[in-house]
DNA sequence: TATTAGTCAATAAG
DNA sequence: CTTATTGACTAATA
């Protein structure tokens, strides 16, 4: 105990009350019949809604977000509007969240009240007849603003140099940069590398949720901090269970959404609970797009056969003495149907097959999930505790 | 306290 | 330039 923890980290993340679009209602006021005037922060959906948008969400019948964000892409790309301008005007959130929403939307009835906001605006949105030709003004706003500011830095004459000209760090090729009252630190982005992430799967796939004795090993093993292992684990988790609610999505019900209807009809989210199977068939493309995930890995020598050497690839890990080794996959692959796809074609080939091997992978981590979940859940006699 | 859910923001990829 | 990915952080929950 005693580490340092320091400094660091002046975070000037302003992220709290107003990143953009504050829009939440932090303070209880309650804004009765006064909606909100100009200087809205962010175009609130309904017009003449005289509801916050929290009672709004929490009255927002179900929404089939996979519809919905597939019809917000379908019109942004139509127009050629970006998330980014989207994401800060309309919901509030930066680029990168919406690029992840809508390509991920999880379901429904598994997302918050706060996680459903986005979808409601999102929905409020397309129902706006004026939307895009808002959107594109704002657009033009922005380039304008853009412009004259590069206008004025350029021309001007003035030269920003005043003089005092120390030290010129910043040698990036981006002129103008102006203001700069905080230089702290760039933040580092912690980038882990391949046979790290590796390995902190393999360790995954052992144990979802690792002790804080295998967390600091793995750390030091590779060379990591603790916290990084932490929230490798954290973000995750996150995502695997993700993946597996995209699957439900498609899996459960396209049927309906085949229609061309403007206001959809949503609702439908029922199906719910153990989705496990793969089925395809209904009128969908039959086509995959499988995540393509690294590269292979995992190799789950399936018994039978004697097999030849079942000394998998080994994590490398840039470092030196790895005691790893020990990982080797103690729990049988569950399933015990290991199709080897072996159409019949390359008999000698020295690399096995690759792609595919993703979605074995996923599933059995998702399965080591559940067998923990139910390790937990096995001190509850009630079901209804079980969330599953 | 341990985890999850929701995001941000840097930066990789296109 | 835009979109996708992902480690880190905050608030909410169990």
């Amino acid at each position: 105990s005693s580490s340092s923890i320091s400094l660091k980290s002046a975070r000037a993340k302003t992220q709290m009350c107003t990143p953009l679009a504050p829009s939440l209602e932090p303070p209880s006021g309650e804004p009765s019949g006064g909606e909100s005037q100009p200087g809205t922060p962010l175009p609130l959906p309904g017009p003449i809604t005289g509801l916050s948008i929290q009672e709004t969400i929490a009255m927002s019948p179900e929404l089939d977000t996979y519809v919905l964000t597939k019809k917000v892409k379908e019109v942004l790309t139509d127009n050629n509007l970006g998330q980014r301008l989207f994401g800060e005007s309309i919901l509030g959130l930066t680029q990168g969240s919406v690029s992840d929403l809508l390509a991920r939307p999880k379901p429904w009835h598994k997302l918050s009240l706060k996680g459903r906001e986005p979808f409601v605006r999102m929905q409020f949105w397309l129902q706006d007849p004026h939307k895009v030709e808002k959107l594109m003004d704002m657009k033009r706003l922005e380039k304008k603003a853009y412009l004259k500011r590069r206008h004025s830095s350029l021309s001007d004459g003035h030269s920003v140099d005043g003089g005092l000209a120390g030290p010129d760090f910043l040698q990036s090729a981006s002129p103008q940069h102006q203001q700069p009252p905080q230089l702290y630190q760039k933040k580092i982005r912690v980038v882990l590398g391949p046979e790290e992430k590796e390995a902190l799967k393999r360790a995954y796939q052992e144990k979802p949720y690792p002790s804080p004795k295998t967390i600091e090993e793995l750390a030091s093993q590779l060379h990591l901090k603790t916290s990084t292992v932490i929230n490798w684990f954290h973000n995750y988790r996150s995502r695997i269970r993700r993946e597996l609610f995209i699957e439900e999505i498609q899996a459960a019900g396209s049927a309906a959404a085949a229609k061309a209807g403007e206001g959809d009809s949503c609702d439908g989210t029922e199906s719910d609970g153990t989705v496990e199977g793969r089925h395809r068939r209904p009128t969908g493309p039959e086509d995959h797009k499988e995540a393509p995930e690294d590269q292979d890995m995992e190799v789950r020598v399936e018994a039978g056969v004697s097999g030849g050497s079942p000394v998998p690839r080994n994590c490398t890990t840039s470092g030196s003495a790895g005691p790893g080794s020990s990982s080797s996959s103690l729990f049988g692959p569950p399933e015990a149907g290991l199709s080897l796809s072996a159409p019949a074609s390359h008999t000698s080939t020295p690399a096995r097959n690759p792609r595919e091997n993703t979605l074995r992978k996923k599933k059995a981590a998702n399965l080591n999930n559940i067998i923990h979940r139910l390790e937990k859940a096995a001190g509850k006699e009630d079901p209804s505790e079980w969330e599953f």
